[in-house]
DNA sequence: AATTAGTATATAAAATGTTATATACCTGAT
DNA sequence: ATCAGGTATATAACATTTTATATACTAATT
C-alpha cells in the first residue's frame, strides 16, 4: 500500500528499521502501525529500488545498526507521492460495526460494550494529550509558532484530538439514548435499515 | 480479520454473497469494505465451520443466487465476539501521513493538498448525509422513534457525519494556519517532532 | 552464574486483501 | 442480431500484513 511512501516521509533524518519502528509507536500510533518484519524487507527493497542508501553503524547497545538515507530519486518520489493528492482509503472499523450489530445483545450487553468503547477512547485522548504536553513543555514556541516540519505533525495530533473528542462525546450520546426509558422497545417494527439484504 | 464475524452480524436476513457486496457499498462503505473475491469464500469456509447454511435459489435476473442463513452455532458466535467488547484496531491513515510530510511540498503544493483533502471528505459527507434524507424520507418514526436494530445503525451513521464534519472543520484550520502571513517562515529553528527519528 | 530486559536485524509461515480474469444468464438499446 | 450493462459466482495471481521464531550483543538484576 503505502508503507513505502511513509517510510519515505520519516527518513526526513537517517534512522534505522528499528528507530522507524519506535517513531510509528510513539508518535504516528493513532494514525498508522507497522511492525518490524514489514520495515526490514520493505527498507531492503526500496534500497534495491534506489530510494535509499544504507551503511553500518557500530552500536553501543547491541549489534551494528543498518542505518538508512533517502536519496535524491526517494526524495522525489515522495513529493510525487504528495502531489498526486490525498491517498484516501475506505475505513476498517470493526468496533463500529460491531455497534451496528449491538441489538444481537442484551440491553445490560449493549451498555457494557459502549461503555467499554468510551473507555478505549479516552484511554487513546489521554495518550495524545500526554504528547502534546510533553511537546509543549520541551517547546516554548507550541503551539502558536511552531515553523515546519512540526507545524504539519501538530496538525497529524491536532486531528487525532479532535476524532477522539468525537467519538467519546458520540459514545455518550448513544448511551444516553440507549438508557432512555420512553422508547424502551425491542425489534418489532423494524424497516430493518441495519442490515440493507432485504429481498 | 475479522470479515467473518461482520457478515455473521450482516446475516440477520439470509442473503447472498452479492447482497451482502451491495450492503458494504451502500451502507457501511464508510466503516467497511470487502471484495466479492473476499466475500465467496468466506462464506464457504464458514459453510463448513458450521456458522452457516445455504441454498440455491433461481433468480428472475441471472443464474441462480446461493442464500446464506446464520445457524444458531453462527448467532452464538456472533454474541460471542460482542461480548469481548470493542475491537479497536490502529487506523491505517495514509492520507493524515502525507500530511505530516507536507513540508516537503511548496506553500501553493500544501494549500492544495488540504483544498483536496476537504473537498474529499465533504463528498463523503454529502454521501452519508443523502442516506440519512433517503432514510428519513421513507420513515416516519426516523430519527426519535428508531427500534432495533435499526437504532444501532443510525448510530453508526452519526458517527460518519461527526467524523466527517470534525475532519472537514480540522481542515479549514489547517488552510487558516497555513495562510496565516505572520509566521509565513520557512523549515529553520525546527525540533523536528514530525519524524521522531532524532539520534 | 543465570536470568531478564532492551537494542537490533532477519526470515518463515500464515492470514488477509486486491486485482484480474472467466463463466453464465437476462434485459434493453443499436 | 449484436452489444452494453447489470446480476451472480468463482478462481488465480499477486501484494500486504500479522504472528512466530531465530540470532546476537549489552546492561542490570537476582
Amino acid at each position: 500500500m503505502s508503507l513505502p511512501h511513509i517510510l519515505l516521509g520519516m527518513l526526513e533524518q537517517p534512522a534505522s528499521g528499528y528507530d522507524l519502528k519506535q517513531s510509528f509507536e510513539q508518535q504516528q500510533a493513532h494514525y498508522w502501525s507497522a511492525n518490524l518484519a514489514q520495515i526490514y524487507p520493505t527498507l531492503n527493497r526500496m534500497e534495491q529500488q534506489g530510494l535509499l542508501a544504507s551503511h553500518e553503524q557500530a552500536s553501543a547497545k547491541g549489534p551494528p545498526r543498518r542505518v538508512y538515507t533517502r536519496t535524491s530519486a526517494g526524495r522525489q518520489a515522495l513529493i510525487d507521492w504528495l502531489r498526486t493528492g490525498p491517498e484516501v482509503h475506505s475505513d476498517r472499523l470493526s468496533w463500529l460495526a460491531q455497534v451496528g450489530f449491538l441489538s444481537t445483545l442484551d440491553r445490560a450487553g449493549q451498555l457494557e460494550f459502549l461503555h467499554a468503547l468510551k473507555s478505549e477512547f479516552q484511554r487513546h485522548r489521554e495518550e495524545l494529550l500526554g504528547i502534546e504536553a510533553h511537546w509543549s513543555a520541551e517547546d516554548p514556541r507550541f503551539p502558536e509558532h511552531l515553523d515546519e516540519p512540526d507545524l504539519f505533525a501538530h496538525f497529524t495530533l491536532r486531528l487525532g484530538l479532535k476524532k477522539y473528542a468525537a467519538i467519546i462525546e458520540w459514545c455518550d450520546e448513544c448511551l444516553e439514548r440507549v438508557n432512555r426509558p420512553e422508547t424502551a422497545a425491542p425489534a418489532g417494527a423494524s424497516t430493518n435499515k441495519s442490515q440493507g439484504t432485504r429481498p
